[in-house]
DNA sequence: CTGAAAGCGCTTACAG
DNA sequence: CTGAAAGCGCTTACAG
C-alpha cells in the first residue's frame, strides 16, 4: 500500500479523523485556511493525513460552498496562435488564483446550447468567452443565470456583459496613417469574420484613418480569420487589374497566408511590389521570413484584466460589468514600406509614434 | 424572472419535483438515461424542469457516483502548434464521449507536486499527459492513486503506464534513408529535450539509418524543442567550418527556426546549400515559405487512441496498460534535395516510399 | 478550540 | 413504475 492508498478508493476526512483521534470537523478545519483550530490538533491531523495520503475532495467541498473554483474557457478554435498563447497565460494566472480551467474547444462554432448546458451543469464560477460566433447568445444566457462572464477580445452590443479588448479602432487608424505616410495610394482590406466586433472595429478604424487623408476607396475581401479563406481572398485581390499597393489583413494569422500567396503564387516582392500590415503581433509575425508590421495585443495585460474582472465579480456577487480597453503599439518591421518619419526605437523594437516627434 | 432563474441560485431537483407533483427521485430518474420511469411522468417532469430552467447539478452527481466525467490534460507548453492541434481534437473527442477537459498548462515544467495535488482534489476520471518533464513522476503518482493515465507523444521506462506514440524510430530511419538517397554525405542533428523519449527515439532511428549506409558521424546540437534554443543551436552548427550538408531537426517547430537562421543569418539557400528535414508535419511545415520535408504524426488517430484507452480503463476499473504505436508517413516537400527514386504521389501528397517500387 | 449535527443536491438500493 | 430514505464527503453554524 504505497502511501496508504488502497483499493477502496480515495481516503476521506473521517478516516483521517479516526487515525488522528479527533472529530471529522477538526480534519476539515485543518485544511481550511483561517479556520479556528489549535496548532497541536492541526499537526496531528496533518500527520495522519499524510500517512493515509489524504486530500480534501474538491467535489464535495464545491457542493457545500457552491463554489467550484472552476472557470470555463470557451475558445472555439486554436488555429491562430494568438489563442494558444492566451490559453497558456490563462493557465498560469488562474492557477495562481487557485482556480482551474475547464476548456471548451473544437466544437463547430454555431449553436451555443450544448456548450451552455455543460457550463451550467458544472456550476462553473465564471466564464471567459473567446469565441466569436457564440458571444452574444451564450453571454446572455450566462448573465441571466447569474454566472460572471468576460468576453475576451470581443464585445457585444449589450453593455451589460464585461469585456477585455484592445483599442482596435485606434490601432487600425495608426496602420492607415502609417501606410499613407509610406506613400501608398491604393488600399485593400482582408477582413476577419464579418460579424465579429474586432473585425468591425479594425475595419472602421482603417477606413476612418484613410478617409482623414482623403482616401475613400478600399477594396475588401473576406478572410473569416481562417488561413484557407484568407488565401482565397488574397488570390482574388491580387488577380485584380488594379491591385492595391497596400493591404491591411485583419490579423497576422491571415497576413502570413496573404504574404505566401503574394510571393509564391503571384511572384510579388514584399514590400517593393506590395505592402502588407497585420494585427496581433503573433509568433510568425516576428519571424524574419515574414517580419510583419503589425499592432500588438498585449496578452499578459489582457489576461490579467480578464481574470481580475472575474475574481471581483465572483467575490462581490454583483453583476456589475466592466470594460477594459488596453492600448496596442504599432511595431514596424519589414512587410510594408516605411515612412521617413515617426519611427522610434524602444527596447530594440521599432515603433510608429508620429506624435512623439 | 427569465426562464424561472431567480436570485436564489440554481434550481434543484426538489423544486422541480414540487412543481411537477412527483417525488425528487422521479426527477432524478427523468434525467438518468435508462432509468425506470413512466413516459408520462417523465414528460411532466421535463415540462416543469423547462419552466424552471433546471439542469442537474453535475457536482452533486459526481459526489455520489464518484465519477467526475472530467479528464485532466497536462500540457506544459503550447508554443509548438502541434499541441494546440491536439488540444482541439481532444476537445472534440472528449465532448463526444460526454467528458470534460480540465487543462493544466503554463506552469514551469519542473515539479509535479502542485499539479498532482490539484488533479487529485478534483477526482478526475483520467489523465492525458503531454508534458515531457513531468511524465515519469506524475504518471507514477497517478497510477499509485488508481487514476488511469495515458502518456501522449512520449513513453517512460515503466511499462505499466499506457502511452500513445508514433513510430518515431522508424520515421527517423526513413529520413536518414531519404537524405542518403538524396546524395548527402555529412549530417547534423538538432535535438529536442534530451531526456524525452521522443527525442531519444528520433535520434536513435536517425543514427541507425545513417549507420546502415556507413555514415557514423553526426554533429549534434541541442534545441530543447524551443525556438530560441533551436536558433542558438543552428548558429553554432552553421558557423562550423565543416557545416553538414543535411540537418535533421527533431521537430518542425524548431526546423522553422533553423531554416530562418540558415537563410537570413547565413545567407544559405535551401535546399541547394543545405537540406533540412523535420518531424510532426505541423502547420508552418506546409507553408510554401518552408515546405518542410517531414514525417507526419497523425493527430486524429493519436487522440482517438488516447481517449479510447482512457475510456476502456475507466469502464473496466482495471489498470491494464496499453501501448498504441501509430505509423507516420514521410512527406516530401522542398526543404531537402530529393532522391531520384522512391517518391510516390498519393492524394496530392508526395510520399517517400522506396519499398513500394 | 472542539464535537455533534444539519445539510449541500444528487443517485440508488429497497419495498411496495 | 414510484416514493421514502440512506448516503456521497465535505463545511459550518451552534453549543459547549
Amino acid at each position: 500500500m504505497d502511501g496508504g492508498v488502497g483499493k477502496k478508493g480515495p481516503v476521506t476526512s473521517s478516516q483521517v479523523a479516526r487515525l488522528a483521534g479527533v472529530s471529522q470537523s477538526a480534519v476539515s478545519r485543518s485544511f481550511t485556511p483561517g479556520a479556528s483550530i489549535a496548532p497541536k490538533t492541526r499537526a496531528k491531523v496533518l500527520e495522519a493525513a499524510k500517512a493515509l495520503g489524504y486530500r480534501p475532495n474538491a467535489i464535495a467541498r464545491s457542493l457545500i460552498t457552491s463554489r467550484s473554483r472552476i472557470i470555463a474557457v470557451v475558445m472555439a478554435y486554436l488555429e491562430n496562435l494568438f489563442y494558444p498563447d492566451v490559453l497558456e497565460e490563462l493557465g498560469r494566472r488562474l492557477a495562481a488564483e487557485n482556480y482551474h480551467l475547464l476548456l471548451f474547444t473544437g466544437f463547430k462554432d454555431r449553436d451555443s446550447d450544448p456548450v451552455f448546458d455543460q457550463l451550467m451543469q458544472y456550476r462553473v464560477d465564471g466564464i471567459i468567452l473567446a469565441s466569436t460566433s457564440l458571444s452574444s447568445e451564450l453571454s446572455e444566457e450566462c448573465a441571466a443565470a447569474g454566472i460572471p462572464v468576460v468576453l475576451f477580445n470581443r464585445t457585444t452590443e449589450r453593455d451589460a456583459v464585461s469585456s477585455v479588448t484592445t483599442q482596435n479602432r485606434e490601432g487600425a487608424r495608426k496602420l492607415a496613417d502609417f501606410l499613407v505616410a509610406g506613400g501608398h495610394k491604393t488600399f485593400g482590406y482582408i477582413s476577419g469574420l464579418e460579424n465579429s466586433s474586432t473585425n468591425r472595429d479594425r475595419f472602421e478604424g482603417f477606413r476612418e484613418g484613410l478617409a482623414a487623408h482623403g482616401f475613400t476607396d478600399i477594396i475588401v475581401r473576406t478572410g473569416n480569420y481562417s488561413r484557407a479563406d484568407a488565401e482565397t481572398a488574397a488570390r482574388q485581390l491580387f488577380a485584380l487589374e488594379n491591385r492595391p499597393e497596400a493591404v491591411f489583413v485583419a490579423n497576422d494569422h491571415m497576413a502570413v497566408a496573404v504574404m505566401d500567396v503574394a510571393r509564391y503564387e503571384f511572384g510579388l516582392t514584399i514590400p517593393d511590389d506590395l505592402s502588407v500590415v497585420g494585427y496581433d503581433d503573433v509568433g510568425p509575425a516576428r519571424w524574419p521570413a515574414y517580419g510583419i508590421t503589425t499592432v500588438t495585443q498585449p496578452i499578459e495585460g489582457m489576461v490579467e484584466a480578464a481574470v481580475r474582472i472575474l475574481m471581483t465579480q465572483i467575490a462581490s456577487g454583483e453583476m456589475i460589468s466592466e470594460h477594459e480597453l488596453l492600448p496596442g503599439e504599432l511595431i514596424v518591421r519589414t512587410s510594408a514600406i516605411r515612412p521617413r518619419n515617426g519611427i522610434v526605437t524602444v527596447d530594440g523594437q521599432n515603433l510608429y509614434r508620429p506624435e512623439a516627434q
